[in-house]
DNA sequence: CTCATATACAACCATTTGGTTGTACGATAC
DNA sequence: GTATCGTACAACCAAATGGTTGTATATGAG
């Protein structure tokens, strides 16, 4: 399986994006169902333009994308951008897995 | 299976921890192994100062811990605070794996 | 054509972030 | 005991963030 590593930039991005509770409930929505930017704005106790902000945000990460339709703009949930965080994430698990079983190893050495 | 659920506060915090490639650095080295904030000082090039307060903000995010050792402070990967972040992210991707199995559905229904 | 709607974007502002240097203090080495 | 090492923390600063309002523009409705 062919993975395309993400920059670091970019992977900053992507973390800073998701470190804020209304981009990752844009995301939820946006995964789940079409919606434009402003059946979003409506959703949140803030202007147009601050929803409009975090959209974009998120669009930079990649973990949206925008289509044109009529006047409106729909949002898309990526979910291939999710999955490479995800993987990032699983990397760092893997140290931890590969630290403990070296850890095993040195105890059953211990023990012959 | 129990899934402690982190506040949004907290989810922000371990989101905009990983935003940082040092700190993504800090956090791959101390699941490997044990090391001191001096040791980690050492690798980047910035201020013990910096690295002290990156040290810090993942330790706020819960994604490291420290514990004194004679005078040196001993910095740790915390792997549950990983997968707390995966379980998320994975939350996400069920939304659009629901949705592209309810679009299945509206297929099949279609083609009766 | 005219009006309302949806969006884009600039300018502005307060707060947070990410770095710096300087100072203080406990633990270890000599 | 004194010097050094490792850490903590405060004060400071520039840049980024997250909100605001105001203006412009394109599309759709009547």
């Amino acid at each position: 399986m062919v993975v395309y590593e993400l920059s670091e930039e970019q992977t900053n991005k992507v973390f800073r994006a998701l470190a804020d509770a209304t981009r990752r409930d844009i995301v939820r929505r946006t995964l789940h169902a079409e919606v434009s930017i402003s059946e979003l704005a409506a959703s949140y106790d803030m202007s147009f333009a601050a929803v409009q902000k975090h959209v974009a945000a998120l669009e930079v990460a990649g973990l949206v994308s925008k289509i044109a339709r009529g006047r409106e703009r729909i949002v898309r949930g990526q979910p291939d951008t999710i999955r490479h965080a995800q993987e990032l994430l699983t990397s760092l698990e893997d140290i931890w897995r590969q630290r403990i079983s070296r850890l095993d190893d040195f105890l059953s050495d211990e023990a012959t």
